[in-house]
DNA sequence: TATTGTTATACTCTATAACTATA
DNA sequence: TATAGTTATAGAGTATAACAATA
C-alpha cells in the first residue's frame, strides 16, 4: 500500500481514537484545540481566535458558548475596547487541560507502541519535514476551516 | 511537536489535498473509495458494499444513486436472488478510475517531495507497522463509518 | 420469519449573510 | 464608515427506524 494513503488512514484513525479518549474528559477534539491555545496564549479576543484557527467568527461564538456552558472558559470585557471580548480559561478549564496532557501522552504511547525510541525519532523527523513543506501551522489541526472542498457534482 | 499530532495533522492535510485533486474529475473521496472497490472486486451486492466499508445500507443507496446519476456505475439485477442488486462500473466509471490512479501518483509525489527514495521506503515501513498494529483494513479509509464518537457533552 | 434494498426523519456540523454595538 | 461579536438560516453528511419485495 502506498505511503500517503497509509498516512491518511492512520491520521484519521488517530483522530478517532483521540476523540474517544478526550470524550472521557467531556470535551471534543476541536474544543481541545481551543483550550490548548487559550492555555498557551492567554488574553486573546474571539477575533484573534478566528484568525488563528482560520474559522468564521460565528463559529467562534458557538465554540466559546459551549466552553462557557461547560464552565471551562469565560468571556471578559476588554477595558480598552468595549466591542472586544477576551476569552480565558477557568480553573476547571485548566484542570481539564491537565487531563488532556495526560491523554495526549497515553495516546502517543498507544499508537507508537510498535516502534523503538530510535524509530520514533526517525518518524518524527520525517513527518516534521513533510509538515514544513506542506505549510502546516504548528499546533493547529487542519480540520478546522472549510478544508475539504466538499462537493464535486458533475451535473 | 509530538509525532502523533503531526501524523493527524498531515493525514488531514493529505485528505484535503486529495479531495481538491479528485474534484477535478467530478468525484469526492468517498466516491473514489467505492469506485476503487468496484474496480477491484466486481460483481458485489450493495449489502457486501455496506459490510466492506462498515456503513449503513441506507448510505449505500445514496452513494450508488449518486454514482448512477453521474453515469459512473450501474445497478444490475442478480439472476439468482431477485432482492439483490449487483453494482458495476460503467465504461465512464472505468475511465474516471484511470484518472484517479494518475491523481494518486501526483498526490503521492507532491506530499513526499522532500524525501529521498530511501527515506520514503523507511516511512512506508514505519507507517505500515503502525497500521497493522492499529488493525486498519488495507485500502479502506477509516473515515467511512461512525468513527468520531461525536458528542461529549458534560451536561 | 429473515434479508435486500429503500424511504422518511432527525440531528450535527458548518457557511453565509444580516444585524447590534461600539469605534 | 469599519470592526467585534452575535443571531438566523440553509445546506451537506450521517444515523435510525419503518417499509416493500423477495427469500
Amino acid at each position: 500500500m502506498n505511503a500517503v494513503f497509509l498516512l491518511t488512514q492512520l491520521g484519521t484513525h488517530a483522530a478517532g481514537r483521540f476523540a474517544e479518549r478526550v470524550a472521557a474528559l467531556g470535551v471534543t477534539p476541536p474544543q481541545v484545540g481551543l483550550l490548548r491555545w487559550l492555555a498557551q496564549s492567554p488574553g486573546n479576543s474571539q477575533q484573534a481566535m478566528a484568525r488563528h484557527f482560520n474559522i468564521q467568527p460565528s463559529r467562534v461564538v458557538t465554540f466559546v458558548d459551549e466552553l462557557e456552558q461547560q464552565g471551562l472558559a469565560e468571556r471578559r470585557p476588554d477595558p480598552a475596547d468595549r466591542r472586544v471580548r477576551i476569552v480565558e480559561l477557568t480553573e476547571r478549564g485548566k484542570e481539564v487541560m491537565r487531563g488532556v496532557r495526560k491523554v495526549m501522552q497515553d495516546h502517543e504511547e498507544e499508537l507508537l507502541a510498535p516502534l523503538s525510541a530510535e524509530e520514533r525519532a526517525q518518524m518524527s523527523d520525517l513527518l516534521h519535514r513533510l509538515a514544513v513543506q506542506a505549510g502546516l501551522t504548528p499546533g493547529v489541526h487542519p480540520g478546522y476551516p472549510n478544508l475539504p472542498p466538499r462537493i464535486a457534482k458533475t451535473t
